[in-house]
DNA sequence: CTTTCTGCAAAAGGTTTGCAGTTAG
DNA sequence: CTAACTGCAAACCTTTTGCAGAAAG
């Protein structure tokens, strides 16, 4: 709920319009456990009787990642609710193949020496993208 | 041309056929400097005068990726050839923004860090996806 | 010769574009 | 009021499926 204040007040001072899409498509974001998405968004809605657009959604989603208020999950075609603050280095994505469920870390001394290393290949990098597939905790239990 | 030898090996060594379109993709990827996806390479053989149903080249590269003979690079739609060994860790994939010049590394500390970073977070990786966007040196120094 | 592989046709998803109408501020 | 946003229709691109014919070993 404060997460989506906080997105709805980023919409604000940057100029954006606060519209009743994108408060549902941030609900949607909040609420999901996992990465969903564009048509699993218009799902979920549909569940609720509300209907949105699929091409509505997708330039919903362009924003949100463009405020950096989501991510982009590149392995899955979903997005997710981004969860961190900018500060504290890439992010890095770890998803449970068993239940779906989602985390979001970042860890800056882990960031700096890939980045290190790259640099030792002649390598400068910008951007970085990294996500896990594995077990969590709850399913490697049920798995000894 | 010895890669695509090693390749062809691996092909028959696991029961596979050495087939024309197979070595014609095979011959795409070890000249492609940086990630295809499957209509690139249908339209680099097309250029050669070659044809190839792009329905063949779906199932050439997930029967490559299988065999670890290529990547998929999800944040590109593209797959490349697999340039390392297994034993190293988890692959990680370095792209130039600029000239698209493409590198693969591995490094077994980073990737063993990563993976004890995520398991006192309570979980357990069995699959890894690094790809990171900057610039080569090359680029890098044409931009002061 | 027989099993594997490829080509073709078609369908099913996913994503983008342009424009007309609606709505937030 | 007016600039920003949404809905609709359509197009486009990517990926998958089933089946009949071709080719490897």
């Amino acid at each position: 709920m404060s997460q989506i204040h906080g997105a709805l007040q980023v919409l604000r001072s940057r100029g954006y319009r606060v519209t009743e899409p994108r408060k549902h498509v941030l609900k949607v974001l909040a609420e999901a456990q996992r990465p969903v998405s564009p048509y699993d968004i218009q799902k979920i809605l549909e569940g609720n009787g509300e209907h949105l657009n699929h091409v509505t959604i997708y330039r919903i989603l362009d924003l949100f990642c463009l405020l950096n208020l989501t991510h982009r999950v590149s392995s899955l075609g979903g997005f997710v609710k981004c969860t961190l603050g900018e500060e504290a280095g890439c992010h890095r994505f770890l998803m449970c193949r068993q239940c779906g469920a989602f985390q979001e870390f970042a860890d800056k001394a882990l960031c700096d020496e890939e980045k290190e290393i790259a640099q030792d290949l002649g390598f400068y990098t910008e951007q970085h993208l990294a996500e896990s597939v594995g077990l969590c905790s709850n399913c490697k239990e049920g798995k000894p």
